[in-house]
DNA sequence: ATATTAAGCATCCATATGGTTGCATTTCAT
DNA sequence: ATGAAATGCAACCATATGGATGCTTAATAT
């Protein structure tokens, strides 16, 4: 044997990972990636933790929880619009903005698979060891 | 009443939304937004997708499922470091990359709980729309 | 001993990102 | 009617990011 380390090569495959699940998740790759990129920063981050709230913000609402200028508020809510996240509706002259509830369901099962992987990933590299 | 539409504004609140589990998330936001972001890459996250099969591959095996340069992928992988998300151990000329299990966990429980909120958050909406 | 393979290092480039500021516009209250 | 409030629009700036390329170094195989 060439070594004696737990960490060893595996063989060049091509292609994703053989799970029908993780494979699902890939095909999206691209949404799914815009989703995590939208939750990549900590102000966005603080945004969607408010909206969780269930309630509809303005935009001045939302600047008040935050450390920076208002239209820097707005460009992250563009950021999480365009990844679905978020909506928001013009009323008189305030814009309201609350969470996508379908699109959040969305990334939340998405989620869960990616965990489900996790674990079943975590479960090899156990018995991996084990086996050693 | 001013507004029939079941967008309406909440009052304006300082501090964060007013569940623990969501508080706690929000004091690591720093660390879950690395998270985040490290999967907010269509290329970083097929790497992780092909990692999540459980085994340690190489530099060389890894671009070899890609698109972009060795150096790229190199690029990519100490992006996955930097978030704890992956490790890497060198053996003979080459450096066999792995997920990293603990901060893997982490991470999964962290999303598991975000999902619970917006559970929360998809139930008060729901509510809200009903009583309308 | 030497060619080959795997990776590292440094530089460079274009574009995206996070943020600001100043001014215009729309809506509301008095 | 007019001033204040809430946004919108546009430009600007510094830095980060995603990517390539060229050359060097370290291990391996023959």
């Amino acid at each position: 044997m060439r070594n004696s380390v737990i960490l060893r090569a595996m063989p060049t495959r091509k292609g994703p990972a053989n799970s029908a699940d993780l494979r699902s998740v890939a095909r999206s790759s691209e949404t799914l990636a815009s989703i995590f990129a939208a939750l990549g920063d900590p102000t966005r981050l603080k945004l969607v933790a408010i909206l969780c709230a269930g309630g509809a913000f303005s935009i001045v609402q939302l600047t008040a929880n935050t450390e920076i200028s208002r239209q820097g508020v707005t460009k992250h809510l563009q950021v999480l619009a365009d990844a679905g996240m978020v909506r928001n509706v013009k009323l008189g002259r305030e814009r309201l903005w609350q969470l996508e509830p379908k699109q959040i369901e969305e990334a939340k099962r998405t989620l869960e698979i990616i965990g489900r992987e996790w674990e079943l990933a975590l479960g090899k590299l156990k018995t991996f060891a084990e086996s050693k």
